[in-house]
DNA sequence: ATGGTAGGTATCCTA
């Protein structure tokens, strides 16, 4: 019988030419077969494509630039479709959609760090952050209902839970828990009514990150985490999640990333069959292009 | 309460 099981992994890298080692170990590890990064801050001319094909993804769709941000997909699946939606009349890389086999439509997101004034009267940064929530809700809005199998993981660089940072009192004036913040992240999970993979799998009440700062002493001892990272569904993919993990060991590595990897995994055999599924989205593009 | 580290770039920006 056909394997249907698919791994799914997000991680900030930042940067991916100086985390060899620990993307060779990850990859080793974790077994992932799409891998999806962000903050790679290279140029596509420079991306190191020959370490990714030796980790065995042979198709690799990257959409960089020069120091900052800067995403990719790494496959060992065919990808269709590729592209790399701009927001805002800004040119940051910090986006791209895909297609994986069996209708996944996959979306890899880098938002905006959002700077350290949570006000975005007087901090662009965080205007630009909350600017590109919105307009990612609103696309996601128009397509609400059309039935599409879509993966929307990535640095979401907001924690929505009281359980998703190390103290919600203490940070709830700090920008990626702000009250604005986290409303903002609920609009776009509500746009399409995505379903938080990894909360489903691991309950709300447990505590869980997916950074801890560089500039702690000891990260592991004070544990001062954020879930920053995620992994959403769409209600008609929901249904193939079986298993969700934080790799929290990631940020013990030699000359680790900030970010820890965040991994699904679906069976697409538990899904309906997906011509269904299209015909229902293609109906559904066509209004909205009526509108 | 403050400042702490890391990466890229080219001397300071971003996270």
């Amino acid at each position: 019988m056909e394997t249907a099981r698919l791994r799914i992994t997000t991680w900030n890298v930042n940067s991916v030419r100086i985390r060899e080692e620990a993307l060779r170990r990850v990859v080793r590890e974790i077994e992932p077969d799409v891998l999806c990064l962000q903050e790679t801050k290279v140029e596509n001319s420079r991306f190191p494509y020959a370490l990714a094909r030796d980790l065995g993804f042979s198709h690799i769709f990257v959409d960089g630039q020069k120091a900052y941000h800067g995403v990719a997909v790494l496959s060992r699946l065919p990808l269709t479709g590729c592209a790399a939606p701009k927001w805002c009349n800004v040119p940051d890389c910090r986006h791209q959609v895909c297609f994986l086999p069996g209708d996944v439509e996959l979306h890899n997101v880098y938002i905006p760090a959002g700077g350290d004034i949570p006000d975005p009267e007087v901090n662009p940064k965080f205007r630009h952050k909350l600017d590109m929530l919105s307009a990612l809700a609103e696309a996601f809005a128009c397509r609400r209902g059309d039935g599409a199998r879509l993966v929307l993981l990535g640095d979401l660089n907001i924690a929505p839970l009281e359980t998703d940072v190390w103290n919600h009192r203490a940070l709830l004036d700090v920008v990626s828990h702000t009250p604005i913040e986290v409303e903002a992240l609920r609009r776009l999970q509500e746009s399409y009514g995505f379903i938080d993979a990894v909360r489903a799998v691991i309950p709300p009440a447990v505590r869980l990150y997916t950074w801890w700062s560089y500039r702690a002493q000891d990260w592991a001892k004070s544990d001062r985490g954020r879930r920053l990272d995620h992994i959403w569904l769409s209600p008609a993919l929901a249904p193939a999640l079986v298993g969700a993990e934080v790799h929290r060991e990631v940020r013990g590595f030699d000359n680790p990333s900030d970010h820890v990897p965040v991994t699904v995994e679906l069976d697409l055999a538990r899904v309906a069959d997906r011509a269904a599924a299209t015909v229902v989205r293609q109906r559904k593009e066509k209004t909205c292009e009526s509108q």
